[in-house]
DNA sequence: CCTTCACGAGACAATTATGTCTCATATAAG
DNA sequence: CTTATATGAGACATAATTGTCTCGTGAAGG
């Protein structure tokens, strides 16, 4: 029962996160097609749309918690662990993306670490603030806000092979942290 | 044929982008609860869910050009223009949010309104970008990008009852301009 | 060679979404 | 009052999706 093979279940998983940031109406027929197997073998490997769903929310906060810890643990600093974890989303965007936009609200634990893992971004950005990297008068909600949609601006840069994941990443801190201005207020 | 009454199809169109930007599985049935109308009275006035998503396409780029047009004649140079473009879109965010998740890029006529709106705003940039607004150094495609991901960021706070429409706007101009950086370079 | 096991293909039923139809009702215009 | 029209409710058929099943295959391991 356990001994599946885990490469199935990873194209899977990683099949309909890419589809349902595609077209979030996607069949688990088209799931199946875009990973490569039969979509009985899909029914092997999850029981129905549900329990993938449920399956995806875990994978997408434990992936996006891993890179979080990742890039916090090489920073000196809330503001360098920020920008650190900018590059590192980047690539994971779809799973941000996903727990944005699916309503898992329904299941008690993932929304727990949803919540929990909104909090730890703001307790970071109110540290930052502290460190002078964002202003004082400026929201952290509206912090957490742009930082979350430039991510998925920089992603969108990527897809669209308008930038490479280092260059998007860099372009949306910087926006972030000092607008795309000019030398106004310099 | 043509003496439906408009309040009704309206009702529809406006039930649609909510629901939609909210739920993009959402069936028709979901959609005509939304209106407050049945679901054969849906039937009516659209064929069936293509042609209610051509319509949404339509009205979405009418809706979105006229603000646009309204906001660019108010305004003494680009960089006035794309501010008030920014606090004229939030509230029709969900507009702009359909436009670039659905594809409707089987419509010829509708892609390529799409595509000249997409030109209009890169150039309104550049010409902003000449004005000093935007830093030369900055991709115009990454500021179409910024711009449109602050939008939705906006848009966000003020479905969470986090910020009005004002302020979210303001912020998300802000933001694109100036950043949301501290005193690091006042 | 033989067994096991994950798999793909496809048949099948159940469920759901969609599109069409009829009928009764309400409302407004004549 | 009468008529035209938009509507809601609901029956109905069709199509799409979903979930379950069986069978044959091919590869891994004994």
């Amino acid at each position: 029962m356990k001994a599946i093979k885990p490469t199935t279940r990873d194209a899977i998983i990683e099949a309909a996160f890419q589809i349902y940031s595609e077209d979030p109406t996607a069949s688990l027929a088209d799931i199946a097609v875009r990973a490569g197997i039969g979509r009985a073998t899909l029914h092997r490997h999850f029981s129905g749309r549900d329990e993938l769903l449920v399956e995806l929310a875990k994978v997408a906060i434990k992936d996006l918690d891993d890179a979080a810890e990742c890039a916090v643990t090489g920073a000196q600093s809330y503001t360098e662990a920020l920008r650190l974890m900018m590059h590192a989303l980047v690539p994971l965007a779809s799973r941000q993306w996903f727990l944005s936009q699916t309503s898992v609200e329904n299941h008690p634990d993932i929304l727990a670490e949803y919540q929990r893992q909104s909090e730890e971004m703001a307790n970071d950005i109110e540290e930052a603030k502290k460190e002078g990297c964002f202003a004082a008068d400026v929201p952290t909600t509206w912090i957490v806000q742009a930082f979350d949609n430039l991510l998925y601006a920089a992603w969108q840069m990527v897809r669209n092979e308008e930038a490479t994941a280092k260059q998007a990443a860099a372009l949306a801190w910087r926006t972030l942290v000092e607008g795309t201005g000019g030398h106004l207020h310099g």
